[in-house]
RNA sequence: GUCGGCGUGGCGGAAUGGCAGACGCGCCAGCCUUAGGAGCUGGUGCCCGAAAGGGCGUGGAGGUUCAAAUCCUCUCGCCGACACCA
């Protein structure tokens, strides 16, 4: 006999129970073939760091329970799990601990975390999982690079990479501690120029920037870190003659050819290849002295803040192609020449960085946009907003936005310019020196030089001793596909972004051995519905991945042009005031948590502990709480007479309260989860229970409209805590389990309250108020506030010149 | 510096422009009891009041509106991203 206020609800024997049963019935199998609609719903595969813990299971709970409730709505749904498994973090395992190998590092952590996503109760379908370390994975990502090839978007370039002098060895950016060499802090890391490989994803800046409007259910605050990150800008590059040297110009970049006029001298980048030929013997030792420190400068050096901007003059003139100006040039290293072409006009006028720089080295400064607010006396700092144009010739009196137009056709007209659109994006440098991810599927060979592995000879696949490829003879001496002559493998391998990029199509068709994956299936399931990850990926991972769909859709394989149609950024999970994680010590187990309050309340927690896109912070007592909801849940379910009904509530809940609230929270919850709103949604079926138990404590009959109710929180609450629901809904008598019950449906009707407060304001003061039918329409609401006696006192005896009427509750009268 | 977001009880947080503080934690009082880290009932924004009731209240100052936590302007504070991109 249950004592009163215990429940035997003992989570410890009913989760393994369910997850075997769950496990044999294979419920979260998806079928190719179903004739349900489909909803792809992807969590981001993670890195297989082996300590899994209730900071990451938050991720997996919301995935989870959006898959449950869309399986049981009659969707046939792919939740697929995988493992992000090439990286830095196994090597460096197996630098610390050697004779272990990357692989095994990664195959046993991939092996602990699994089990410790089924012991959460999680469901994916296992058929799909990958890992992105293994051949038949890889050998798709080795196929991409050669379609990327093949269609003109890989390419060989000279990048600089940090170089130990010591190991002779390149380095990772983490392995460069202060700009020294991690294993030998006294050792300068130097930059050297090596041959690199790039995707040439600015050839698709327009459309991922363009596209950005077309995913709207992505986070604004994503798209708006994408938009900037591609960072497009419209402007003119202008041809300014070289004075003395008849035929050479330089061109520059400007995003404001309005300004031409305010130009007053020019800045070369340190890097530009006319400053030899410009520089005169005077500033010649100067310039090569600055040049040389620019080249050397560090990346510490380069991010250092608030630095005064630094610069030489090289002794020659440009001139201005407007006025024949001549004006002094400059090399600076505030000038890149990565971006634009690597030299400015200065106008420091309407410029602030220009602006210092004139300042600084005493260069003139020349107004020649007005602002609204009129001429300037004195000018202090740098004007950049639009205004009306002076001191340009022809071009005076012209709104400086009419301007920018017509010196563009000038320009374009005298042949000395033109209109140009820049990106602040980069091509992607997919070379790493490294050992632990996918060899890049490339011969050099003497007579015929880049030769692609033929792709019936992949994948290249990783040589078995752990140790860096370039030290590898055995493994990079090959033959070239073509003439058979000694030649030699390329030994780097690719970004670990590049097997991100594309994981989502290989759960379509994961054991496809003859592509990287079947474009009929991925087009089923494409494009992917919900797509759940940490906010950290809003840029790199998401724009590599839309890159890869826009190539793949070009090539003819897929037809959406957008991987995810949905995305949502989670918060992370704090425990003393620390993100979760091994390094911190602060991690909840998964394996303790289960055999103490169990899988489920830990999943109801996580989903009820705050909004899902904020970070929150892990309390013993909060998840107290939901261990007390779920233990009332399953008295209330099943053991309804051990309520204790001897004190009843204050207010009376009776059967038509009860149907009500039952139809409410459907609609609710339903609504909620759909957004990922868990929080609330919780607080819905709490209030659920709330109710159940106020019917109870009434007096209220364990008939009809009770097993509904008890049936209906059953289900609501099975997409966050499944174990328990399956064992009650057991044990309520009903067949089947439950993760392929219906998902209750929504009774609007049943919903509304049937009586709402009429609430009548005259000139904006309330005036009376009055019980009505929740039904009743705007004008009987109207007649029957008009016979009020107080309102038409109030009225003065004139009728309302204005009414206003909001919603079912409230009259406004304006005299 | 630029861009974006957020400021609501003791705490986490709810609120299509329409009863601010749902739901939970904590706390207070009482009940029950096999004395437990259990259960039940009531209370809990602040101030005045024995109560009824009244006043104030969503960082601050203005504004729009019959009506503002919500929309607009300015301002203060916190968080995040980018950081010389011409």
């Amino acid at each position: 006999m249950t004592r009163p206020g215990r429940s035997a609800y003992a989570p410890q024997e009913i989760e393994p129970k369910w997850q075997r049963i769950w496990a044999e019935r294979g419920v979260m199998k998806a079928n190719d073939d179903s004739p349900k609609p489909k909803f792809y719903d992807l969590v981001m595969y993670p890195y297989p760091s082996g300590d899994l813990h209730m900071g990451h299971a938050r991720n997996y709970v919301m995935g989870d329970a959006l898959a449950r409730m869309k399986r049981m709505q009659g969707f046939e749904v792919l939740h697929p799990f995988g493992w992000d498994a090439f990286g830095l973090p196994a090597e460096n395992a197996a630098m610390k601990h050697p004779g272990l190998h990357p692989e095994k590092y990664t195959l046993d952590n991939i092996a602990e975390s699994k089990r410790d996503l089924k012991m959460m109760g999680i469901l994916y379908d296992w058929d799909r999982e990958l890992a992105s370390c293994m051949p038949d994975y890889y050998r798709w990502t080795q196929w991409l690079f050669l379609l990327m090839l093949e269609r003109g978007l890989a390419y060989r370039a000279k990048a600089p990479v940090n170089w130990c002098p010591v190991d002779k060895t390149v380095l990772a950016n983490e392995q460069v501690i202060n700009g020294r060499c991690w294993r030998h802090p006294d050792v300068e890391v130097e930059k050297r120029d090596l041959e690199q490989w790039f995707l040439k994803i600015t050839d698709y800046a327009d459309r991922l920037l363009d596209d950005l409007a077309t995913i709207d259910k992505w986070p604004q605050k994503v798209r708006v870190m994408q938009t900037n990150w591609i960072g497009r800008s419209m402007g003119a590059e202008v041809d300014f003659a070289i004075d003395g040297l008849p035929g050479e110009s330089v061109r520059i970049y400007t995003t404001r050819p309005d300004t031409l006029f305010g130009a007053t001298f020019m800045v070369l980048a340190p890097e530009h290849p006319l400053v030899e030929r410009i520089t005169t013997e005077k500033h010649r030792a100067r310039i090569r002295e600055y040049v040389e420190k620019a080249r050397k400068e560090t990346e510490i050096e380069r991010l250092s803040t608030e630095r005064d901007k630094t610069g030489v003059a090289t002794g020659g003139f440009a001139i201005n192609p407007v006025n024949g100006e001549k004006i002094p040039i400059w090399v600076a290293d505030y000038v890149l020449m990565t971006y634009g072409t690597g030299a400015i006009m200065a106008v420091p006028a309407h410029d602030e960085r220009d602006f210092d720089f004139a300042q600084r080295y005493d260069l003139p400064i020349r107004e020649v946009i007005a602002p609204p607010t009129g001429a300037r006396k004195v000018l202090r700092e740098a004007y950049v907003g639009p205004g009306v144009m002076v001191n340009s010739d022809g071009y005076d009196g012209l709104d400086s936005t009419v301007a920018f137009g017509k010196i563009c056709d000038d320009l374009e007209k005298r042949g000395v310019g033109n209109r140009a659109v820049k990106y602040r994006l980069r091509d992607w440098l997919i070379s790493r020196q490294r050992y632990w991810g996918a060899p890049i599927p490339i011969v050099y060979c003497p007579t015929h030089g880049i030769v692609p592995v033929p792709v019936d000879q992949l994948p290249v696949t990783l040589p078995r001793e752990y140790r860096p490829l370039a030290e590898q003879p055995d493994w990079y001496r090959t033959k070239c596909p073509i003439g058979g002559e000694e030649a030699r493998r390329e030994t780097d391998t690719m970004d670990t972004f590049i097997d991100s990029s594309w994981y989502f199509l290989r759960y379509a068709s994961p054991h496809d051995d003859r592509e990287p994956f079947d474009p009929e299936l991925a087009n089923h399931w494409m494009a992917v519905d919900q797509y759940t990850g940490g906010v950290e990926h809003a840029i790199l991972h998401l724009l590599y991945s839309r890159f890869f769909t826009k190539v793949l859709h070009d090539a003819g394989m897929l037809e959406v042009e957008e991987p995810f149609k949905r995305l949502f950024n989670q918060g992370m999970v704090k425990r003393f005031g620390q993100v979760m994680a091994k390094s911190a010590g602060n991690g909840v187990s998964i394996a303790q948590l289960s055999s103490e309050q169990g899988a489920d309340a830990g999943r109801v927690y996580e989903m009820f502990i705050g909004p899902p896109e904020e970070d929150v912070e892990w309390s013993e007592a909060g998840l107290n709480g939901v261990v007390k909801f779920l233990q009332r849940v399953w008295r209330l379910v099943l053991e309804p007479e051990s309520i204790d009904v001897s004190e009843g509530p204050m207010v009376a809940v009776d059967e038509v309260v009860l149907r009500r609230r039952v139809a409410q929270t459907i609609g609710r919850v339903t609504e909620h989860y759909d957004e990922l709103r868990f929080n609330t949604a919780v607080a819905f079926l709490m209030e659920l229970a709330n109710t159940m138990q106020d019917y109870l404590q009434g007096g209220g009959a364990r008939d009809a409209s009770w097993a509904d109710a008890a049936r209906t929180l059953v289900k609501l609450l099975n997409p966050l805590a499944p174990h328990i629901c399956e064992e009650m809904w057991e044990r309520l008598g009903e067949q089947g389990v439950l993760a392929d019950a219906s998902w209750p449906a929504f009774d609007r009707a049943a919903a509304v309250e049937p009586k709402v407060t009429l609430v009548i304001q005259v000139a904006g003061k309330v005036r009376d108020k009055l019980e009505v039918d929740a039904g009743l329409s705007e004008g009987d609401a109207l007649k029957l506030a008009m016979a009020r006696e107080k309102v038409g006192a109030a009225l003065n005896g004139r009728g309302p010149s204005k009414v206003i009427y909001v919603r079912d509750r409230l009259i406004n009268l304006v005299p």
